[in-house]
DNA sequence: GATGAATGAGGTTTCATTCAT
DNA sequence: TATGAATGAAACCTCATTCAT
């Protein structure tokens, strides 16, 4: 029950990731999540259209912040191949230091129905451009082969980080995941760059 | 309503297949499972525990095979490498044969409970252990280098695999899965193997 | 479909009573309950934790006037002996007065299972605590024998009245269920007094 | 799973007593029945018309036999006093030698539907028969007084009786029953007799 | 007589959403 | 804006009974 002076939007969010994450998806009734946010059940349907509502709105919130802070790190880094580094350790480091988050990105999210998962990969769509960006820049100077599939790279990245992010979560966060950005790097960008 | 003279047990899980794929996880109640299969409601409950146990076993089952029959081919190939590609294309192409079964995999069944998640991956751990095994091989006749993390790299063949199959339902199946194994195998090989 | 002002409780309850004697126990669907009631299903659920607890709650308000009417009745008689003919009278009139009540009581209520029935018997308690204080008070100022084993008086005493009220419901209440209680009270009376 | 060469009729109703004494009524499947009795479900129908004929059934041919038993004792005895004394104490003997029986009869059988407990009152019917014979007797010949109501004390007995053995059983037959007998009966024939 | 696989009707409860206040 | 009491649709599973063998 927080308060405070914060907007009830952004309350209500807040709760929906703490109370997804604790409860689960299927578990996560919306007068919980008003009761959370301290708020009455009809005060929600004030300000999300309905439940998928606050989903999307969430995802769309927290990602945005997410690709945002990635995007900034990138545009102070000058090759290719240290953006591409870049892009993967921030993506862990992010989710490591907000678990309730992962937890509900990586597993709960994904029990939504497929409308719902639309609506999600319509939100993704801003980070996969990040990534084109960074495979078109390198291959364009020579970092990467010129000759990439990019959106099949972008499949293999993605893929990749995401499932080292679930596999972490279902390990329920017992190792370092971080350190496995150097590793994960070294992977994807040997199978990308030009060994001529 | 199929019949002919199939075991009970099979008529249901290929309607169980069939209806998820068509109505989507959660609008697949038991009383249309039984009528595809062409039974009673009550048979289904002689031939599995619960609703859930349709679908672990439809997976069990399904995977089994695939498994099976990516396996079988491996055996018949020399080098790690090929048997990588094998492994990619067979991924790739059986999943392709049965759109059914790819929705089901890549969609539905995840929008399922932690527990039968749990009980997938369970299923999946032959699978995995499959790709180590290769993995394994190649490191040790000098095919990829030797000093790879098997974990990690799994992590990264099996999400990109699947972020690739994904992809395609999700764009409804339009181009073809299986003229993707080249490009993939060679991205994933080449990220593997010395260049020294 | 009453509703007037009444609160919701105790229309569910009212409801409750006239639909299980109609109907039977085991053909009280908690949908013919809330109809009656003119409320939804769901109203239901905000007012009962599930349909045991009707019945329980309905067993506890019943009885709980039902119990409390004869202590008031009694508080004003003197003699042990008229105490005892004013529950006995009470308990016929009462029961003689709402039919569908005694129905309930007497013959739907048994059909629970284990549980319920010992939840039901807590609520008994009351009333065979009742019983017990008029046997100790007619012990102890001579109106009954000094040696008698309360307990199992008390036994015979619920047991008659018990049987005596069933066997006046299965008739289908045929004849007046009060005209009994002074032939009854006789028997009873003349089993303790003292004769020396 | 007994066999020998019992006939199955009794077979499948000794199976059934067992059963609902471990089970409960609720939970005495047709099928558990069957499995105990050793033959397989459909045969119980080539005996039975339906569940309730079992039980039915069950209660007649236990309760014949308890009546018999009685009678007989009752027969070798002279007075009308200690008759009553016979039936009160072959009544508690009878139903403390065979603890299942006794559940099944005092707790799980009234559990069954108003057109079950309709019948079982028919099979008891042979019993109150032979309480009101006692009666009549002792009003003859001068036992008891002569003005009673014997529908009425035969309820007042048959209620004691009832409610006594129910005690027991719902307090796990930690005492012994057949010792109450002689209470019981000073009870109710001090209730009867002549005190002029 | 005996089997047991198959049937299919039936009911409690949850929870997203509304709307009078 | 905010409330929260009320709504009502929707589905899994059990089990008595049948009937082809």
């Amino acid at each position: 029950m927080e308060s405070k002076s914060k907007p009830k939007y952004k309350l209500i969010l807040d709760a929906a990731v703490e109370v997804i994450a604790e409860n689960g998806y299927h578990h996560s009734q919306v007068s919980k999540i008003a009761k959370k946010a301290g708020v009455a059940d009809g005060t929600i349907y004030l300000y999300f259209k309905n439940k998928e509502d606050i989903l999307v709105s969430l995802f769309e919130e927290k990602m945005g912040q997410f690709v945002s802070k990635i995007k900034h790190e990138i545009d102070q880094t000058e090759q290719a191949d240290q953006k591409l580094y870049k892009l993967i350790e921030m993506h862990f480091s992010q989710l490591s230091e907000d678990p309730s988050l992962a937890i509900v990105t990586q597993l709960e999210l994904r029990q939504s129905n497929k409308d719902l998962r639309l609506k999600i990969n319509d939100v993704l769509k801003g980070y996969l451009a990040l990534m084109d960006t960074i495979l078109q820049e390198g291959m364009e100077d020579g970092t990467f082969q010129n000759q990439l599939n990019v959106k099949l790279v972008r499949q293999v990245l993605f893929g990749t980080l995401d499932e080292v992010v679930t596999n972490w979560v279902m390990k329920e966060q017992r190792y370092s995941l971080v350190d496995q950005a150097e590793e994960v790097h070294y992977l994807i960008y040997n199978g990308l760059r030009d060994h001529s």
